[in-house]
DNA sequence: AAATAATCCTGCGGGC
DNA sequence: TGCCCGCAGGATTATT
């Protein structure tokens, strides 16, 4: 499932492409919609751009064109990859072919696929100001960012009543979090992810917000995580294998040997340890 | 306001 | 063995 780390590194993997091949010659619909129907035209007006950067915001990849910037969520089960001749997969929804700049040799293309089985995924298009854009407007602040107002932060999530792993996984609130992070920076920070969020002590606080850091560098440095869908293209990535609770239910901590409990908790399902978490 | 529940979808694994 | 059922989850929308 594709959280900050993986989107990280297929937007690293779609920069290689597109800095070889950056004109979007054409862009092939081959169904009418994911989770939402396509926007067809703003589509269209996209043939023929430039790709000036490619850069992430929260779980979304944008590229940016002279032309707007191509959106892209890769929902649940999203992901690019170059795609061969013969090489198609039943839900290759679409295809992105790429060009080469002007002045280059002509011929040379690229067809990069977008497949998604579960169709959770989301492509759209937006201006230079895509930060305006409704899906982004909201969004909470980048994890990485250095210049990250820790205070605010702070503030936002002590006024919270709800579960600290739910407050953790709010894109509102801050970016990039989703359920398996959630459960292992929880982990690391030695909270169970059913404490309030009211009553997390500064302290406590901070070591989850460095943990949460860390955890989230580690994950970009390992190549992410594969869980079934997720592969980037330069193979799978290896931190599942770095995995303290998430899907660890009843077997044994890595740190204490007690057995890794697992529940729901705000909807989705969460991994602790009884024994490392208070 | 904020927390919770339902929704979308396919693949897979557990159970029998 | 094979089939069926339930679960998995990000973001949006609806409901409490």
């Amino acid at each position: 499932m594709p959280e900050l780390p993986e989107v990280e590194i297929v937007k690293s993997d779609l920069a290689g492409y597109f800095a070889k091949f950056p004109v979007i010659e054409r862009i092939e619909l081959r169904r009418k919609d994911l989770r939402e129907p396509f926007p067809v035209k703003k589509l269209k007006a996209l043939h023929g751009a430039n790709v000036t950067k490619v850069l992430r915001r929260a779980k979304y990849i944008l590229i940016e064109t002279d032309r707007g910037t191509l959106i892209s969520h890769l929902g649940m089960t999203g992901s690019w990859r170059p795609v061969d001749l013969g090489n198609e997969r039943i839900h290759d929804h679409v295809y992105l072919h790429l060009g080469q700049a002007l002045g280059s040799p002509r011929g040379l293309q690229l067809r990069l696929g977008y497949c998604d089985p579960r169709r959770f995924g989301i492509l759209d298009v937006a201006g230079r100001d895509w930060a305006k854009n409704t899906r982004l407007s909201k969004l909470g602040p980048e994890p990485l960012d250095p210049d990250l107002d820790v205070e605010l932060l702070w503030r936002n999530i002590r006024r919270r009543q709800g579960a600290i792993k739910a407050i953790l996984m709010n894109q509102e609130i801050l970016v990039g979090v989703g359920n398996i992070y959630a459960s292992e920076a929880l982990f690391r920070a030695g909270l169970r992810p059913t404490r309030k969020a009211s009553g997390i002590k500064l302290n406590e606080f901070l070591l989850l917000l460095r943990q949460t850091v860390g955890l989230l560098l580690e994950a970009i440095a390992k190549g992410g995580s594969t869980i079934s869908d997720f592969v980037h293209g330069a193979g799978e990535g290896q931190f599942q294998d770095s995995h303290s609770v998430y899907d660890r239910a009843g077997m044994d901590c890595r740190v204490c040997g007690h057995q890794i409990k697992s529940k729901t908790v705000a909807g989705r399902s969460t991994f602790w340890c009884p024994s490392c978490q208070h």
